[in-house]
DNA sequence: CTGAAAGCGCTTACAG
DNA sequence: CTGAAAGCGCTTACAG
């Protein structure tokens, strides 16, 4: 099966390659009477000619290609997104996407690999993104080509990055928790400091200030982001004689974990307590009954973002210095299902059987 | 910045380029004083040349690249790991892995057109993947390549595929509960007629056959394939005066809705009753409590296995055909975690309060 | 054991 | 408005 080359198409429309290339790549500056270009096209999609991109790219050096490097994040729930993000942006600007993969614990030296890996085949971008929203050292072959990061921020402040606005989503959340009537709003954070655990609570607080609430940090307890964890923080406050009336949970799988503590405790919810997750997490926040209200994070935007922004950095954007010192914040929008309600209106006694017998 | 060719290395080590290029690639059949060879590694890793795998790519015809053409599938939960298993092969073939997703709905035209960019790119292979278990007819575009299909069965047996063995695993896993001492286990299924609904339960039928279990057709009762659905099924079932004392549900979804409906019950898991899933979803399978047993699907061997056969097709492997007519089944391993246990050994008189008050 | 040369399939000054 | 020719950076017969 010989694959048909320029040549090909050149002779059939009885022209040089040279005015097929000028017709079907539409070279500015150029004239080509439209009989001809006519008949060029015509050739080229009667031989069902297409270009072979290896040729192109040795010879304009830019492959049309841009790599993905992740840290472990096939792994991750959300990483489909980020690549999916990527991905549809990517085609739209006619570029294909190519995926290295590395384990977080891999080290630096793997990292850097396959950053030259990347950089062998002529990627004419690269996006480096981290599992979860941290600070990284970007491997030096990145300084060779444009480069963007995802959920993570340079140290050095060269590379621009894109993050969610966690404390934005946070802050929206419990101005919907306040808005349904609720002041006393426990909040079961992760143990773990990382921008996201931070974030989530400067907004929480943030959202509270604003209510004129005040802060009360009694209502604040940690714990392993996990289901396990989840369950044990709710548990202790809603055990509580003045127990809050709705419970901000770090994350979804938390929240799992909060369901069940309201359960064991006899609480219903969103009757009896409310509770908020974060993340979105498929399939957890639509699966679990009630569905739970919680924030998601933008993945595929992100990953979107991720090409637009390297596209015009290729196109020698002078934005670049701009972007690397000023990471970009996505918003990270409210997801209302149905585990938030009113706060009860009784002053609750300790236990809700209480309530079943009013 | 000038980047270094392989002229420079020649240039470096006093020899030629067709030396360099001997050397480096260690090319059979040539021979080459190991002084020289010497001098040319020295030198080319004192440059820091890395070949141009666009320009090599022109003149092998082959691209070091293979394409995974996915269908919807980074929007799944488990694409990660079929991407993650593929890339990592290919890592260890020195190939790169490109990705290209449509939409399951997009149509053919649409698979085609992205079939077409990856033989543009010169993709040495391609894979397949689609998100349920089914039939389909694969684009002739694939027709070009080495291909394989990940998940799928081409319709007309042109291409070799990989596919899970439900089947298998479903017969494991009932045997595990039928070994835990159940005799009467109800069957929650999916009610849309794919691959996968018929295998998992054409399993759990064979492995009751062999335990000598008669079929009791009304344990069988099928529903939405989600947590809701899960939940009316496993209520009826388990509202019944004989309710069966293990439930093996469709899938991990489905399992969290039988949770719930056994709570509602009063029934706890695993004493009053155990479940068990199917696809080891995370984070639900691991996240719930207690935490389920259930089968796992090979996502991450399935996507090994398409780059390793690839590999071996492009390299005009003879298994084609063999391979093209019969799929290979890919075991799904039992995770077994806490929610099987023993049947109860009292005769339930519809209602578990009974029990409590032995 | 080593090298000169052709050629992979394009794009792009440059000339006409 | 159109084309001849150089060249991108490699690999690979082929000759010596």
């Amino acid at each position: 099966m010989k694959s048909v080359g320029i040549r090909d198409v050149a002779k059939a429309a009885g022209v040089s390659i040279t005015t097929v290339s000028h017709v079907l790549n539409e070279t500015p500056n150029t004239r080509t009477s439209e009989s001809t270009r006519e008949r060029v096209r015509d050739a080229a999609s009667e031989l069902g000619y297409s270009p072979n991109r290896l040729a192109r790219g040795l010879r304009t050096r830019s492959s049309g290609m841009i790599g993905l490097l992740t840290e472990d994040i096939a792994t991750t729930p959300h990483a489909g997104r980020i690549i999916l993000g990527a991905q549809e942006e990517a085609s739209s600007h006619n570029l294909t996407l190519a995926i290295i993969n590395s384990h977080v614990d891999a080290g630096a030296a793997a990292r850097r690999a396959d950053a030259r890996e990347l950089i062998e085949r002529h990627a004419d971008g690269i996006i480096y993104a981290t599992v979860f929203h941290r600070e990284v050292s970007v491997p030096v072959e990145l300084r060779a080509v444009p480069a963007v990061l995802i959920g993570a921020v340079d140290v050095q402040g060269l590379v621009p990055a894109v993050l969610p606005d966690e404390a934005t989503g946070a802050a929206n959340l419990t101005a919907l928790l306040v808005a349904a009537g609720h002041r006393r709003i426990g909040f079961t954070n992760s143990s773990v400091d990382v921008p996201a655990t931070r974030g989530r609570l400067i907004g929480h607080l943030r959202a509270l200030a604003q209510a004129g609430i005040a802060r009360d940090d009694s209502l604040i307890v940690s714990g392993l982001s996990e289901a396990s964890g989840g369950y044990a923080a709710t548990l202790e406050l809603l055990s509580r004689r003045d127990r809050p009336t709705a419970v901000f949970c770090y994350n979804d799988r938390m929240a799992m974990g909060a369901y069940r503590a309201a359960a064991e405790l006899g609480l219903h919810i969103p009757r009896d307590v409310s509770i908020v997750g974060f993340d979105d997490q498929a399939p957890i926040a639509e699966s679990i009954h009630p569905s739970l209200t919680t924030v998601a994070l933008p993945h595929y935007e992100m990953g979107a973002w991720a090409v637009a922004t390297l596209t015009r950095l290729i196109q020698g954007s002078s934005d670049a210095w701009y972007l690397s010192t000023h990471p970009t914040l996505m918003q990270c929008p409210v997801v209302e299902r149905h585990s938030v309600g009113p706060p009860q209106l009784v002053k609750s006694i300790s236990n809700s059987a209480t309530d079943l017998n009013l």
